[in-house]
DNA sequence: CTATCGTTCACCCAAATGGTTGACTAATAT
DNA sequence: ATATTAGTCAACCATTTGGGTGAACGATAG
């Protein structure tokens, strides 16, 4: 099956599970990692924390649920590798927040204007 | 106590207030509102959803904690009201992200250039 | 004075979350 | 053949989360 079209539901749904992934503090930094070092197997990341190898291979598990990094399995070794362009999914959330704020406040001052100069 | 420099860590946790606020659909759902109508009272906000008023108020608060809407108490009615400067905060940290991310790439480059021309 | 309105507060509950440990699979090294 | 390495899965535990209810409180309306 083809996506040729994402409906509104599987889209507030990525965006739900982007934004959660990306609500924990640990997965912000294995992000962070990610974009400083490229690609990295779990066990590599797992160093940088002091939480235990299986909660940090849940951590990504979630990241690759949101989409915001992808696994390539290689043997026994998974690399791990960021995908900066999910975010695009996040910035488009805020520009149409933005812009129907922004839309609101134009139509208040256009009927404003009108009121004092009719 | 006045906030003449936000500290990495305090930094940190209003992304984390932010993003945890807005990864739930109900209260991108309010904001949404409150882009549209401009302020408005907590009742006005619980009439467009079939959740209890109480359940509204909670969430106001959880993005009222992350900034995301400020509260103006007149007398006894609360007006809420959106504050879209806030998701700076979340553009901030994608843009610091996908710059790490372009200098890793870019000396990935310069490297590879420097080796096949010596 | 009493009723009603707008909200929060204090609990209660089920489900999800972030962490742990221990067992298991599969590949590599000795 | 055995030990080590890389990673997941399953079970468990404490805490947080999103929901609900009922009481309380202050203000306005009758």
């Amino acid at each position: 099956m083809l996506f040729t079209h994402m409906d509104e539901q599987d889209s507030q749904q990525r965006l739900t599970d982007i934004l959660k992934a990306a609500g924990d503090p640990t997965r912000r930094a294995i992000l962070t990692l990610l974009a400083q070092h490229g690609p990295l197997r779990v066990t590599d990341i797992a160093a940088r924390f002091d939480i235990s190898l299986n909660s940090v291979s849940k951590h990504i598990k979630v990241l690759e649920g949101a989409g915001l990094v992808t696994r390539r399995t290689e043997w026994r070794e998974h690399m791990i590798e960021l995908r900066v362009e999910e975010l695009a999914h996040v910035d488009r959330w805020f520009r149409d927040l933005r812009s129907i704020w922004a839309l609101r406040l134009e139509a208040l001052d256009h009927l404003l204007t009108q009121e004092t100069d009719p």
